[in-house]
RNA sequence: CGGAGCGUAGCUCAGGCGGUAGAGCACUGGCAUGGGGGGCCAGAGGUCGGCGGUUCAAGUCCGCUCGCUCCGACCA
C-alpha cells in the first residue's frame, strides 16, 4: 500500500477526550476516530488490525471444530423474556422499538438467540455436541463508555456457546474452548493470565477470565507465582488459617465511651489495638428486599460479589443513612449484639478473640468481645476480598495482585438457558434431556486496545508482529531523489511479489515527519531508502528495539523472504 | 444514575471588563530544503454547541437544553 493513496490522518496532539495510551495512540495514529461516547470508527489500518485479530480467533475457533454462524443484532424482547434477562440484564441492555411498537434487544450476548436456533433444529443425542461461534458487534447501553475501545457502547465480539448432551461432555467442550483460548492469546502476542471468576450476569456453574495485564484494566486479580493459582478478587480464596491471630485468653466484655470515634482507623487509634481486633458491621439491603448485618475483620475488605452469590440474590447494597436510622440502627457505632437483624461473619472473624465492635449506642463501642459467649453469627462465610500478600488457598506462599483488562470469558453454563427456554434433546434411552451448555466470549475491539496498552513507548504504538496491521514500512526519505525513489520502489514492488505486507510512505514531505508517523503507527519493521543508496545501501529499523542495520540493496530479497517467514 | 469540569478554526487551546474573533499546529499556493513533525512569503478557514432571556450591543451575563470528559456507583 502506498501512504500517498492510503488514509492515515495522524495526530501531533492527543485529543482531549483520550486518557489512556490505547486511546490516545489509536487515535493520534490514524486507527480509529470517535463518533460519540463509546462509539468509534475504524479507519483501514484499525480495521486492519481488528481483521487480524478476527482471522486468528477465527483459525483457532475452527479448529477447534465450533462452527460460524452470524446471528441478527436484533433480538426480539419475547426471547429475552422467556429466560428472565429482559429484566435481569437492566439499563445495560439497548432496547430499541419498530414501528409496531413490538420491542427488541441490541444484543450484547446471544445465548437467548443461539439457543432458539438450537431447540428449533436439534432434536437428537445424534446432533451433538455442537459448537457455534460468531464474531459479531454487541452493543452495551454503558452507563460510562470509557477509555476509547476499551469500553464501548458498541464493541466486536466473537461469541461462542457449546451444546452437549451430558455435563461430562459438556466439561470437555469447556476444556477445549480454554485451550484454544489460550493458544489464540499466546498467538496474539500478548501477556495474560487465565483466572478463576465470578460468572456474573451470564451465569452458569463456574468460569474463567482471560486477563490481559494492564494498569487501566477494571479486573483485579490475585495470582500465585508459586503454584499458579490465578483469580478475580471477586471470586478468589485465600488460605485464612494463616491470617488468623493466635488464640486468647477471654476478657471480660466492656463497654467504653468513644465519643465520635467510628471508623476503624479511629476506633484503632483511639483504643489502641490493631485495625485485626476491630469488626466491622455493615447493614447491606438485597435485592430482594432481605437487610442482613456482614461482620467482617478492620483490616479486610467485603466483597459484595461474594455476598450476593451466597445469598443468591442479583444485587446488593449498603444501607443509607436514612435506613438506618429507620431500623433503628447508629450509624457508626452498628454491632452485632443486640442488633434485630440476622448477623452473618466473614471467616476472618471466625476464632478472633478479645475484638472489639460497635455498641448500637451512640459514641459507645463493646471492647473484649468473643464467640460465641457474646453473640453468634447464623453462619461464618468466605465475604473477604483476597489481596495481594494473603497466603495462597493451594500452596500458601504470598498472593499477588495486579490489575488487567478482561478479553476473554469462558462460562460452563449447564442447562440455565436450555431449561428455561426448552432446548431439549432426546437421549439414547428415548429420553428428553436438556442440552448441557457453555459460552465462550473474547472482546475483539477490547484486544486491540489491550495490545496496545501492553505495547507502546512515548513514540506510539509497537504493534505485536501477529497483528500489526503491516509487517514492513518502507520510507523514501526525499522523494525528489530518483536513485531513492527508485531504489524505494523496486523494494517495494519486491515485497509485494514475495508476499510481505507492506506500507510505502511515498509521499513529498520531510523526513522527520516521516520518522514520527512511522513511530507513531508502529508496523514492526521499516526500511529507511535515504541518502546512503548511492553507496548501495538501505537502513533496516526494528520498531520494538529501535534497532538499526545497513543492509546491501541486493540483500533485500533475502531478508524479505525472512520478515514474510 | 449521583458529583464535578469543559464545549471558541480540522486539532490543541487562549480571549471572559459586554463593544469588528485570536495563537500554535494542520490545510491551500509559491520559494527554498531533504535523516527525526525544520524555514520564508501569501492565503483560506468560525451560525464562539443549541434554544431562549437581559441589553443600544452577548463568545462574554442569566435560564434551559444537548454533547464530551473526569470522579463515584455499575460493568466485559
Amino acid at each position: 500500500m502506498r501512504a500517498s493513496n492510503y488514509f492515515i490522518p495522524t495526530l501531533k496532539e492527543a485529543p482531549s477526550e483520550a486518557e489512556v495510551p490505547s486511546h490516545i495512540y489509536l487515535v493520534r495514529a490514524g486507527f480509529i476516530r470517535q463518533l460519540a461516547a463509546g462509539l468509534y470508527e475504524y479507519l483501514p489500518l484499525g480495521l486492519r488490525v481488528l481483521r487480524k485479530i478476527e482471522n486468528i480467533i477465527r483459525k483457532h475457533m475452527d479448529n477447534a471444530g465450533a462452527l460460524e454462524v452470524l446471528l441478527p443484532i436484533l433480538t426480539p424482547a419475547e426471547l429475552w423474556q422467556e429466560t428472565g434477562r429482559w429484566e435481569v440484564y437492566g439499563k445495560e441492555l439497548f432496547r430499541v422499538e419498530d414501528r409496531k411498537g413490538r420491542l427488541f434487544a441490541l444484543g450484547p450476548t446471544h445465548e437467548e438467540t443461539i439457543t432458539d436456533l438450537v431447540r428449533k433444529n436439534i432434536r437428537s443425542y445424534k446432533d451433538l455436541p455442537k459448537n457455534f461461534y460468531q464474531i459479531q458487534t454487541k452493543f452495551r447501553d454503558e452507563a460510562r463508555p470509557r477509555y476509547g475501545l476499551i469500553r464501548g457502547r458498541e464493541f466486536l465480539m466473537k461469541d461462542a456457546y457449546s451444546f452437549d448432551v451430558s455435563e461430562e461432555m459438556a466439561v470437555q467442550s469447556y476444556q477445549v474452548m480454554r485451550d484454544t483460548y489460550k493458544r489464540i492469546f499466546d498467538e496474539l502476542g500478548l501477556d495474560y493470565l487465565m483466572v478463576e471468576a465470578d460468572t456474573g450476569a451470564i451465569g452458569g456453574k463456574y468460569s474463567h477470565e482471560f486477563v490481559v495485564k494492564a494498569a487501566n484494566g477494571e479486573a483485579h486479580i490475585v495470582y500465585c507465582e508459586n503454584c499458579g493459582y490465578a483469580a478475580n478478587v471477586e471470586t478468589a480464596k485465600y488460605e485464612f488459617e494463616l491470617d488468623r491471630p493466635p488464640p486468647e485468653e477471654e476478657k471480660p466484655l466492656e463497654k467504653v465511651y468513644t465519643p465520635n470515634v467510628s471508623s476503624v482507623e479511629e476506633v484503632a487509634q483511639f483504643l489502641g489495638v490493631p485495625p485485626t481486633k476491630i469488626v466491622k458491621t455493615l447493614v447491606y439491603i438485597l435485592s430482594d428486599g432481605r437487610k442482613v448485618a456482614v461482620l467482617i475483620r478492620g483490616d479486610r475488605e467485603l466483597n459484595e460479589t461474594k455476598l450476593i452469590n451466597y445469598f443468591n440474590v442479583l444485587d446488593c447494597r449498603l444501607a443509607t443513612s436514612e435506613e438506618l436510622k429507620e431500623m433503628g440502627v447508629v450509624e457508626g457505632f452498628v454491632g452485632p449484639i443486640g442488633l434485630d437483624l440476622p448477623v452473618y461473619a466473614d471467616i476472618s472473624v471466625e476464632g478472633l478473640h478479645n475484638f472489639v465492635v460497635g455498641a448500637n449506642e451512640k459514641d459507645y463501642h463493646y471492647i473484649n468481645v468473643n464467640i460465641p459467649r457474646d453473640f453468634k453469627p447464623v453462619e461464618f462465610v468466605d465475604f473477604s476480598t483476597a489481596r495481594g500478600g494473603d497466603p495462597c488457598p493451594n500452596c500458601k506462599q504470598p498472593l499477588k495482585e495486579t490489575t488487567g483488562l478482561e478479553v476473554g470469558h469462558i462460562f460452563l453454563l449447564g442447562t440455565k438457558y436450555s431449561e428455561a427456554m426448552k432446548a431439549y434433546f432426546v437421549d439414547k434411552d428415548g429420553k428428553e434431556k436438556p442440552i448441557v451448555m457453555g459460552c465462550y466470549g473474547i472482546g475483539v475491539s477490547r484486544l486491540m486496545a489491550a495490545a496496545v496498552e501492553q505495547n507502546h513507548d512515548d513514540s506510539g504504538i509497537i504493534w505485536p508482529e501477529s497483528i500489526a496491521p503491516f509487517k514492513l514500512h518502507i520510507l523514501a526519505l526525499n522523494t525528489k531523489d530518483p536513485q531513492i525513489t527508485d531504489v524505494a520502489e523496486q523494494i517495494y514492488k519486491q515485497a509485494q511479489e514475495i508476499g510481505v505486507e507492506v506500507l510505502y510512505d511515498d509521499r513529498d514531505i520531510s523526513p522527520g515527519a516521516k520518522f514520527k508517523d512511522a513511530d507513531l503507527i508502529g508496523i514492526p519493521y521499516r526500511i529507511v531508502v535515504g541518502k546512503k543508496v548511492k553507496e548501495g545501501k538501505v537502513e533496516l529499523q526494528e520498531r520494538k528495539t529501535g534497532k538499526k542495520e545497513e543492509i546491501q540493496i541486493p540483500d533485500i530479497p533475502a531478508l524479505l523472504e525472512k520478515l514474510k517467514g
